[in-house]
DNA sequence: CATTTTTTGATAGACGTCTATCATTTTGAG
DNA sequence: CTCAAAATGATAGACGTCTATCAAAAAATG
């Protein structure tokens, strides 16, 4: 009942050690009656081999890299947590992790990062994509080295990485349209506020959102905040004015803090019903005015998933699996006050015990 | 730049192998004064033990058991599988993990099985919990034999078990009641039908229910359905005969069946809006209706999650680590049309390769 | 049949750790 | 200082696999 060893299936084939290791590790050089041999007592016995054990006489160890963009206070500060708990988690199965910060919107620095990472021993990268012509062609350098390159978040083209591990940004709007048509089932007006509709996750969320927008709830005009705080807060304003009849407020993008602005003016004064409003990220403000109630629905991406998922990807790849299609797709979650989960801590804390 | 070994460590820190060895597994016998250089070597290096060589070394293996009831067609069919293909990725890590089916709703089948697997070599189980004193009396005697014992979806008393893994029910139910609160904003009349109040994850669904109604809705009376599809399928032509204007439902047991054709007859006669429909587990028939827009929303328990997180903690308690409070709290998620996560798939295929 | 080529067997040393044993050194008590 | 007790060092064999090497056997070639 114990688990086969690669000497049992060489004993139920009848060949040495050194031939079912020929056959196992293709090193050729074996008859092929030999090979079928093995190849079945490998069936029959259910051998699996035991790659850590493989990993060890290898000397072979992962190391892996993620670039991070430096932006405190978002979404990419939960994600950067969530790649140090994954880190010392799996320290300890021959797993590195490296994070590195790199300047955000900036395809150049970007970039260079990359550059400077062609000469480490790596087996996997996992970056928040920014195209230009030099990242890409920084990518392909590193690939070409037999690194594997993941995009996180955002994605380039889609021939230029291995895979892509983010957002159903279309499903994310969907869930907001249906969210506000649900609340405002006797008709209402909601307003959509995006950062800039050039950017292909916020465009891919206003098309989602309008898909799920039913008949008789009218979408006004789309607003491009740029994420400034300030154009947030005086598109709610002036909205809110123009349409006292407002139902709901749909924020694709960030800028998250004039929105707060606004909207704890509108509650101070009760005359209405303060618009239902559905915005992104679970991140440190963002869970407070939820949990205040000041915002009624935020869909996450849920960071900490993405990491894992990246790793398990690099992991897989670096193991010659291949991914099943939509691996990298995360779906939405959708989060009330009811549902929020815990906000993240540091893992189980375990000293060098046993 | 490479890992440190514990070689590495007994040199830093002016020791033996042997010594740093003593110190690293506690084995005694060390002078204070060398437990500390040890400690500071270790330290100072950032040393953690390679976990897997180590289990090779203890030819340590871990084997699980999963006892899931035989129920097919429902939750517990996507739990069976989702531990099938756990068994699946984790097999070649060492953790071997055995699926049992059990008789469902029956606590002197479950103890049964239990009693049988008390001479196994088990460093874990996990099982869907009915209280009774023979089931306890069963774990007991598992736990003596140093077996991690964890409940999964239904709880027993919380002293007699290692860890219980399962859906925060009262969040559930707080979900479901903001969801209808925002699709009644204008008042309404909702309806919510258990299984039986008498069963704690109900009872606690339809608390939190009623505690995020928000004041202008109005709550009918609930119906105990017992789980049939017939009592179900009553229930709600009788309410919408007798409140046309009905605006929402919350099925919080089972019995959906009996749901889903009450509703399609409504859907065939126009003559008003159908109420939102919220209900559980996002599972086969449940997964069709919502696609085809016969419900609104589903609240799902995460099977998958649930088997990955419950693997997770017995591999943790089994490392001698311990869990953070709330780690077996399951967050409720909560699915739309929109946001649906694809069906559970067989995962990524691979040959005996590298 | 002799010779080359292909296939197989046997085995050693490594990977990082565990466990155990035995010898040696250091320490503390009397 | 003596002697026992405590602490330390050194080392070997195991875990399951990889890689490499050398010799032996089997098969194919002419």
């Amino acid at each position: 009942m114990v688990k086969p060893t690669l000497m049992d299936v060489a004993a139920a084939a009848g060949v040495s050690y050194a031939t079912a290791d020929r056959v196992l590790n293709r090193r050729g050089g074996v008859a092929e009656k030999s090979v079928l041999r093995v190849l079945a007592a490998i069936e029959q016995l259910g051998y699996t081999r035991d790659v850590t054990a493989a990993n060890l006489a290898r000397g072979r160890s992962y190391n892996y890299a993620f670039l991070i963009p430096a932006q405190a206070g978002t979404f990419f500060g939960e994600m950067r947590a969530a790649v140090k708990a994954e880190a010392k988690a799996r320290a300890s199965q021959r797993i590195n992790i490296m994070i590195e910060e790199v300047p955000a919107f900036n395809s150049d620095g970007l970039a260079e990062v990359l550059e400077s990472y062609i000469d480490r021993d790596l087996s996997g990268i996992c970056l928040v994509a920014i195209d230009s012509p030099r990242v890409r062609k920084a990518i392909q350098a590193l690939r070409a080295k037999d690194v594997f390159v993941l995009t996180l978040v955002a994605d380039t083209q889609s021939d230029s990485r291995d895979a892509y591990i983010g957002l159903d940004n279309l499903a994310a709007g969907r869930t907001a349209g249906r969210v506000l048509s649900l609340a405002s089932r006797d008709g209402g007006v909601v307003l959509p506020i995006a950062g800039s509709l050039d950017a292909t996750d916020h465009a891919l969320r206003f098309k989602g959102f309008k898909q799920a927008i039913t008949f008789d709830v009218t979408v006004l005009p789309v607003i491009e905040s740029f994420d400034r705080p300030e154009n947030v807060a005086d598109a709610v304003r002036s909205t809110l004015e123009a349409h006292p009849n407002l139902t709901g407020i749909y924020s694709i993008g960030s800028g998250q803090n004039g929105l707060f602005a606004a909207l704890s003016e509108v509650q101070k004064s009760v005359t209405y019903q303060r618009p239902v409003v559905v915005l992104h990220d679970l991140v440190g403000s963002v869970r407070t005015a939820l949990t205040i109630g000041l915002v009624d629905a935020v869909i996450d991406q849920k960071p900490d998933q993405q990491i894992a998922r990246a790793l398990d990807a690099m992991k897989a790849l670096s193991d010659g699996e291949t991914l099943p299609p939509d691996f990298g797709t995360i779906v939405p979650s959708l989060y009330f006050q009811d549902n929020m989960p815990p906000a993240p801590a540091d893992g189980p804390e375990k000293g060098p015990s046993l």
